[in-house]
DNA sequence: TTAATAAACATGAAATATCATATAAATTGA
DNA sequence: TCAATTTATATGATATTTCATGTTTATTAA
C-alpha cells in the first residue's frame, strides 16, 4: 500500500490541483487563439453581461484592479474591448467587448462549452451531477 | 429574476473561483507567516515525503520547472529548505526540509487542517461528504 | 565503445504581476 | 458650502514569472 501524502487529501490542495488540471487542455486552445488565460476570463465575463467597472471586471475575472487594468490597456490595444467612461460617475470606466473581441468571445465560449461536456461526460454520472451543485454551495458558505 | 451568466455556471471558472475564494483566508496566515503561496506548497508537499527532485517538487507543488529552482535558491537561502546532490544520477538533486523548515511546515499544516475543519463545518452534510470525493473522481479521470 | 539523444537542473532576458501610491472625482457630514 | 473621507482607476518601481536555452550527466542503440 502507498503512503497517505498529506496534500492528496487536502481540500484546498484537491481544489487546485482539479481546477489546474482540468483547464489545462482548455488553455492551451485560449493560447492557440492568441489569448492568455486572464484576456480569456475577461471575454467570458463580458460575453453576457452589460459594461462592467474596471473594478467589478477585476473581481469577476479573479484579478486584481492594478493588472485589470493593464490587461484593459493591452486588450483596448488589440481592439478587443473598449472603454467607455461613465458620465454620471466620472470616475468610472466601463469596459465592454469590441465587435471583434465578442466575435472570438463566442467562439472560445463554444469551445469552452464543448470541452465542459467532454468533461463531465468523463465522470461518473453521480459525480457529473455533484461536481457544480457542491462547488456552488461551498461558494455560498464561503459570502455567507 | 436574475439574468444566469455564462460564468456562474461553467465548470472551469466555479473551481477556479471556489478554489481561490476558499483559499484567501488561509493564504493570509501563510503570508503571515513570511511566506508566499508557492512556498507554502513546497513544505506541504515535502513534510510527509522523502526528499524529492526538483522536477517531482514541481509537479507536486504546481510550479514550473525553472520556477521551482528558483524559488528552491530562496528557500535555500533562508535555510528552510536544503538540496541535496544524488551520488547515483548526479543530474539529480533531491530537495528536503531543513529543521526550521519542518518546524514552519508543521505549524502551517496544522493550520491548514483547523481552516479546513471550518470549511467542512460550514457546508451542509451532503456537500461535505461529497466535495473530497467528486474532486478525485476528477482528478482520476483527468489522468486517466 | 561512442555518437546521438534524452533527462535534470540552472540561467538570463523579456514579459508580467504586485504593491504602494498618485490622481481625479464623488460623497459625507460639520 | 467646503474640508475630510472615500471610491475608482492609473501608474511606476520592484519582484516574480515565463520562455527559450545552456550545461551537465545519463541512456540508448549503432
Amino acid at each position: 500500500m502507498t503512503k497517505a501524502r498529506f496534500v492528496d487529501s487536502y481540500l484546498l490542495y484537491l481544489m487546485a490541483v482539479a481546477s489546474e488540471r482540468a483547464s489545462d487542455s482548455f488553455h492551451v486552445q485560449v493560447r492557440n487563439a492568441g489569448l492568455r488565460v486572464p484576456e480569456w476570463r475577461v471575454l467570458a465575463c463580458l460575453i453576457d453581461s452589460p459594461p462592467l467597472m474596471v473594478t467589478e471586471l477585476a473581481d469577476l475575472a479573479l484579478l486584481e484592479q492594478s493588472r485589470m487594468t493593464k490587461i484593459i490597456d493591452q486588450m483596448d490595444a488589440r481592439d478587443l474591448v473598449m472603454r467607455q467612461p461613465d458620465p454620471r460617475d466620472r470616475r468610472r470606466v466601463h469596459i465592454s467587448l469590441t465587435v471583434e473581441g465578442r466575435a472570438i468571445a463566442l467562439s472560445l465560449v463554444n469551445k469552452a462549452k464543448d470541452h465542459e461536456v467532454e468533461l463531465m461526460a468523463s465522470l461518473a454520472d453521480t459525480d457529473a451531477a455533484r461536481i457544480k451543485p457542491v462547488l456552488m454551495a461551498l461558494l455560498r458558505a464561503l459570502s455567507a
